[in-house]
RNA sequence: GGGCGCAUAGCUCAGCGGGAGAGCGCCCGCUUCACACGCGGGAGGUCCCUGGUUCGAUCCCAGGUGCGCCCACCA
């Protein structure tokens, strides 16, 4: 064993040895209590991030500490196809090539996709076992897997024959890039420089003045078809009724009431355009008003533009503005900074459109998980976030779910000539309305969460009825991002309450969202990323994951190389301690024999770490557990215990090296979770492994030493004390060996001195006594309180004798 | 505009009603046979501000200020 410990042999071939054992494996013949966590399967695309790694590390520590509690543990891995963000890769791919996706045609398209993902995605998966993830790998799966496809289509089968998905045409954002619809949740808004004009839009009865309209989008005059004030807005009371010329089309259209105009914007008039704006679409159809669309498909003027059709909008926008010039309706035009929609994957701008779409009504199929919310079969940590879920899947609109984008799961829906549709998981013969053969599938496909939200349950081979669904469903636990609850963890929820009767999880861990050092998100366009592959080439994966599950404190936290640098450090240390009892303990009996103070001590602190351990895992307190191992570790271990033990060690006392053995393999096993490599390359190292610690039981709970391990505490004060003040030891026996091994080596020099330290304890003692005297804290505080303080005044008093005395003695 | 979170040592963060802490960084001393990626010692803080509750507030409450994340159709 080489004094510095070196994770990247180690690490790699635990990995490989784990995974080749069988060691992930999950049986469903096995009977034992499950524990399963299907983990979010990242796109077929995507690399390893930060926010994964963390992701990882929490929900692999809760596998592993379930793994050796005994639990029958599934670790679900794969991958989403990830529609949009797939097609976006490939096509910037076929760019480079000089092609297009259109100048190939769809099936071509379809073809080079699944090319390229054999020849580039699935990298994830490697980098998933570089965090040494324990996931059943051989169990892999693909929400492009045939199964999977079937999975996808009785679901949409299942809701079609419910009458929940409907079809219907309404206003959609519209991405010109990818020429689909988008949901609300794939847009992203960003800040933008713009104008706000001002237009008079006068009264058709030529009786002179009219309404002014303020618009960003001046291009869209062109598909007005009323103007809408506020009811109860003085300004426009006369207006109301009346009818204005829209400018440049020169078409009378009315003024119209309306409550949702907000009176504090612009004029308080507003211009309605059904085709292109979601407010004013929803107006449109309260009034009954037409829906002329003037922004094509393209997101140029379409041909109801008129003599504007094909121009670009900022085109279109110019003439519009000379027109109004020339006749006076401009009537003014200010800067403007307001937030503009993009497409999250192009950054195109998206157009609000009206379009034929297919919907999935949330109105029944929401509540049973509503119920389930409410009831905590579903418990979010931490709990503030449940309010979030509730709140959103209560006004969860109804979803979009077609897609015209190509790559992805396509709509099980059949035309005949005759325009029946024919419904059915599997291509049909003939129209199940008039009999006809001529069937042509729709070319839509499905939004990528359709397909997600069956991942729990589509997994274990629903919907069939497999042993593994029967072993696995429900499952136990999903970890996930803030901004994930409303696309994934919600509909998960529904969906397994609805085709397979019950929830998908019971606990949902909303994860800390890493941000860069700076304080910003971390993000490939703004170059914060942090490569976490990086981050364990240069510090292990030990020490990754010791570092990132450091950071889970807080709602948002910076990334910290310190924290990584900590769980190296601990690494470190505890391979070197272990190389200590190691190499003194060959021949050593199996089985504590605490003979002394510090090792009772040892065993105690052990005992009493293992429980808070257990409190802070079942509690998701991943900082607070790592904390507490990394000072059991340190400071409880090494430098108070190991140091104490030298000196045994060193002369062959059995007693003493079977209780270094003992009380090793007992931390090895409580630092496992965190730690998995370095702990089982020490644990194999270990006289007489049978196992291996990843799959060896989690330590029972040691009655022996469950006691208060204060045990120590006379002899560790009085080490500082004497530490710092550079005095002779006037310890004798036990206290005085431990002693020994603990100060000789600081003694040598004295730079403290003993008359600063009985400073110190009179103060403290002063300010004891001070609060003691207060009648009114006495009376009022609670007991416990009080006592303590009585208690800390006699150890105070003590430790000033001690050292008092000591000093005479010098 | 709404929701949530955060403000404690130079940096990253614990603590959350009765002594202000850790890791890193800094200073001093140690070639001690597990570890110099180490050991020991030390300096460094109006615990964001203002009020309130309490015998007592870094901690609880109210208001403010600053920062962040998420969400949102003000044309």
């Amino acid at each position: 064993m080489e004094p510095l410990y070196k994770p990247d042999g180690v690490e790699a071939r635990w990995q490989k040895t784990w995974e080749e054992e069988g060691l992930y494996n999950a049986e469903a013949d096995d009977h034992r209590p499950t524990f399963v966590v299907a983990h979010p399967p990242p796109n077929v695309t995507g690399e390893l991030h930060t926010g994964h790694a963390l992701q990882l590390s929490l929900a692999d520590a809760l596998v592993r500490y379930h793994r050796m509690r005994g639990f029958n543990t599934l670790f679900q891995p794969g991958y989403d196809h990830a529609g949009i963000a797939t097609q976006n890769a490939v096509e910037k791919h076929l760019v480079a090539e000089g092609t297009t996706r259109q100048a190939l045609g769809r099936e071509a398209f379809e073809q080079r996709v699944w090319e390229w993902l054999h020849e580039y995605g699935g990298k994830i998966m490697v980098q998933f076992r570089r965090m040494g993830a324990s996931m059943d790998y051989r169990r892999e799966r693909f929400t492009m897997d045939e199964p999977y496809v079937r999975a996808v289509m009785h679901f949409f089968v299942h809701l079609y024959r419910k009458g929940w998905i409907y079809r219907a045409n309404r206003i959609i954002n519209w991405c010109p890039h990818h020429e689909t619809s988008l949901s609300d949740l794939e847009l992203v808004h960003v800040e933008l420089d713009d104008a706000l004009t001002y237009v008079l839009y006068p009264f058709a009865d030529g009786s002179g003045g009219g309404v002014t309209i303020a618009t960003a989008r001046p291009a869209t005059i062109l598909g007005d078809v009323a103007v809408a004030v506020n009811p109860g807005d003085e300004r426009w009371k006369d207006a109301v009724g009346r009818d204005v010329i829209v400018p440049f089309v020169e078409r009378p259209v009315p003024v119209i009431a309306d409550d949702r105009v907000d009176l504090d914007f612009g004029t308080g008039a507003l211009k309605v355009t059904p085709g292109h704006d979601p407010l004013d679409f929803e107006i449109g159809r309260d009034h009954g008003l037409d829906e002329p669309m003037v922004v094509g498909w393209d997101g140029r003027m379409s041909e109801a533009a008129g003599e504007l059709a094909g121009l670009t909008q900022a085109e279109a926008d110019k003439r519009i503005l000379a027109w109004l010039r020339e006749r006076d309706q401009l009537v003014k035009r200010e800067p403007y900074r307001h937030a503009v929609a993009l497409c999250e994957r192009c950054e195109t701008r998206i157009e609000p459109l009206i379009s034929l779409q297919w919907w999935c009504s949330m109105s029944e199929l929401k509540e049973p998980a509503l119920e389930a919310l409410r009831e905590r079969r579903v418990r979010y940590h931490p709990e503030s976030q449940h309010r979030f879920a509730v709140g959103s899947l209560e006004h969860a609109p109804d979803w979009n779910i077609s897609r015209q984008i190509w790559w992805g799961h396509q709509l099980p829906l059949w035309y005949c000539p005759d325009g029946h549709i024919t419904v059915e998981e599997t291509e049909p013969g003939r129209c199940a309305d008039c009999g006809s053969s001529e069937l042509t599938r729709d070319r839509d496909v499905l939004d990528t969460w359709f397909s997600s939200a069956l991942w729990p349950f589509a997994t274990l081979g629903w919907p069939e009825d497999t042993p593994d669904l029967r072993a696995y469903y429900p499952g136990s636990l999903n970890t996930t991002a803030r901004e994930i609850i409303r696309l994934w963890e919600n509909r998960m929820i529904f969906t397994g309450l609805e085709l397979v009767g019950d929830v998908p999880f019971s606990d949902v861990i909303i994860h800390t969202t890493v941000l860069a050092p700076d304080g910003r998100r971390m993000s490939k366009s703004l170059g914060t990323g942090i490569d976490p592959v990086e981050i364990i080439d240069r510090y292990g994966t030990d020490a990754t994951r010791y570092g990132l599950l450091k950071l889970t404190s807080g709602q948002d936290v910076r990334f910290s190389y310190g924290a990584i640098d900590e769980g190296r450090k601990l690494a470190n240390k505890l391979w070197n301690v272990s190389r200590l009892i190691l190499s003194n303990t060959s021949g050593a009996r199996h089985g504590a024999r605490p003979k002394e103070t510090v090792e009772g001590w040892i065993l105690a602190r052990i005992e009493q770490a293992r429980t808070e351990l257990e409190e802070h895992l079942g509690a998701y307190d991943f900082a607070g557990a790592v904390n507490l191992l990394y000072h059991l570790t340190f400071d409880d271990f090494c430098d108070w215990y190991a140091e104490a033990i030298k000196p045994r060690l060193y002369d062959g006392d059995g007693e003493a090296q079977a209780t270094a053995l003992a009380a090793l393999e007992r931390l090895l096993k409580l630092l496992h979770p965190v730690l998995p490599h370095v702990t089982e390359e020490i644990w194999t190292n270990l006289p007489d492994r049978k196992t291996r610690l990843i799959v060896a039981p989690w330590p029972e709970p040691d009655s022996a030493h469950a006691g208060d391990p204060g045990a120590l505490d006379r002899v560790k004060e009085a080490a500082e004390i004497f530490r710092r003040s550079g005095v002779r030891v006037p310890l004798e026996g036990e206290q005085l060996r431990i002693f020994e091994a603990v100060v000789k080596p600081e003694r040598q020099k004295a730079n403290g001195n003993a008359e600063a330290e009985i400073e110190r304890l009179r103060g403290e003692i002063a300010r004891a006594e001070k609060m003691l005297a207060n009648d009114r804290f006495v009376a009022n505080a609670p007991a416990q309180v009080v006592e303590a303080e009585r208690g800390k005044l006699e150890r105070y008093r003590r430790e000033l004798e001690t050292l008092g005395g000591a000093a005479e003695s010098l």
